[in-house]
DNA sequence: CTCCATCTTTGATCCCGATCAATGCTGCCG
DNA sequence: CGGCAGCATTGATCGGGATCAAAGATGGAG
């Protein structure tokens, strides 16, 4: 069957390490564009308060989908998977976490879906409680996560057309360009794409398997149109690569 | 090529008609699942005078995907179809709306899906500005749309595990029971399901072509499993349409 | 350094669902 | 009532991507 997990990648126990206070919003990574860009100085002071650091080393859990949901996350470094699993082991990666990512928001009270490390992160946690206490009272918070909210569901929408519509060809053409897209907002435009996440991992976001993407990025570089590198690979004809996850 | 769209089922013109003044948000369907249900009686009467019912005919565009947004929509009555278009004519259907539904919240400031009529429909229209100035100061509300658009993100969460690893069949049944469940939310529980989409439609939705759609209802049909009937399908066996979408 | 586990690539084959092709069904319009 | 257009079903065949299998590559532990 497509998907299926092999034991071992996941199973690894978290890692986590919690850093003593002592960090400032306003000296933050992801200030400007996370959650916190909607809070005045002011604010940033109280919300410093609410927020502890978390470490997780790569391929640690940080929450996992039907637990009770207790925090909120904002990522500050690294990457993470999101996930869900059918109960056979088949697994749906529904995205990639990078810094500015705000992770945790349900209705149901429980994750909807599993959260791990793929290099070692860095989160700002928020306990539910204290964090639903602040908002209430910040409707341009508010205002700020539904604006998080909103621009999810858009790429959740696209990412469904590329799971129910596109060719195996079309799809990883479509997630070079995606993750060169998100990185590039991150430390500037590259033709040298990093991928930190797996060969399985990129197979599971995607919906095909890991010799599929295998066999595509073999067929790409024999084309011409990248070069695979370690730990990731270079766009050698972006235009091409366009092309081809056009249509 | 999967998901190709016949000309002509969605090339109809819309028709759509706008009702004179005269409804009142108290006695409406939705009033108590809708956006609206966040509101209270005084704030309920202005509401009432920002928006106005618009109708569209079976198979009538309400708005376009990349068409800027000019107004946002509450279902109150009928289905739509709620899809993307590849440039070749590939579709995707991302959702359906029902009453209750509230269709237009972007970040772009264009609408990222077309939303067409499958029967007929009522809205209730709101004119982007005029909506935007009523939230300012309504944070309730705010929340209210919030709370809308991550169980929408939670369902395109779903949806993209149906359609990056479920077989065809699983597709099918769980698409069946889904559909059953939104609908006994609105006209109570029953094992007779209308369908008012089309085969295509469920196709384009389930990332299937029309024949496997098509097929696997005769299927589960010769194994007594359902029964296809006018405009819908019967459930005969529940437990064992459960089973099959399971996994 | 070697060893071993894990990940990635490559090859051979299979099969599910797409595609191609009729035929049947339904309802609308004259 | 017949004709016709659009949908749905069914059958035959094809092919993209899955599955099965094995051989490289890579990297961490000792």
């Amino acid at each position: 069957m497509r998907g299926q997990l092999a034991l071992g990648a996941w199973m690894k126990p978290s890692v986590v390490t919690i850093e003593p206070n002592g960090h400032f919003c306003s000296d933050c990574a992801v200030r400007d564009f996370a959650v916190c860009s909607s809070l005045d100085p002011a604010e940033l002071r109280e919300f410093e308060r609410l927020g502890r650091r978390v470490h997780f080393a790569a391929s640690g859990t940080a929450f996992s989908e039907e637990d009770i949901t207790t925090s909120f996350y904002n990522v500050l470094e690294g990457v993470m998977r999101l996930y869900k699993l059918l109960p056979d082991g088949r697994r749906q990666i529904v995205g990639f976490a990078l810094p500015g990512d705000f992770l945790g928001m349900n209705i149901s009270g429980r994750h909807n879906f599993s959260a791990d490390a793929i290099v070692a992160v860095t989160m700002c946690q928020f306990a539910k409680a204290a964090f639903g206490r602040f908002i209430e009272t910040r409707p341009h918070l508010l205002r700020r996560i539904n604006e998080l909210a909103i621009r999810e569901l858009s790429h959740a929408r696209d990412h469904m057309v590329l799971l129910g519509r596109r060719s195996a060809d079309e799809k990883v053409a479509a997630f070079l360009l995606g993750w060169r897209e998100r990185l590039s907002s991150l430390e500037g435009s590259s033709e040298t794409i990093s991928l930190p996440m797996s060969r399985q991992d990129i197979a599971d976001y995607l919906g095909l398997t890991i010799e599929t993407v295998s066999r595509t990025f073999t067929k790409l570089e024999r084309r011409g149109v990248i070069e695979i590198i370690h730990g990731g690979i270079s766009l050698l004809d972006p235009a091409q690569v366009e092309a081809l996850a056009a249509a």
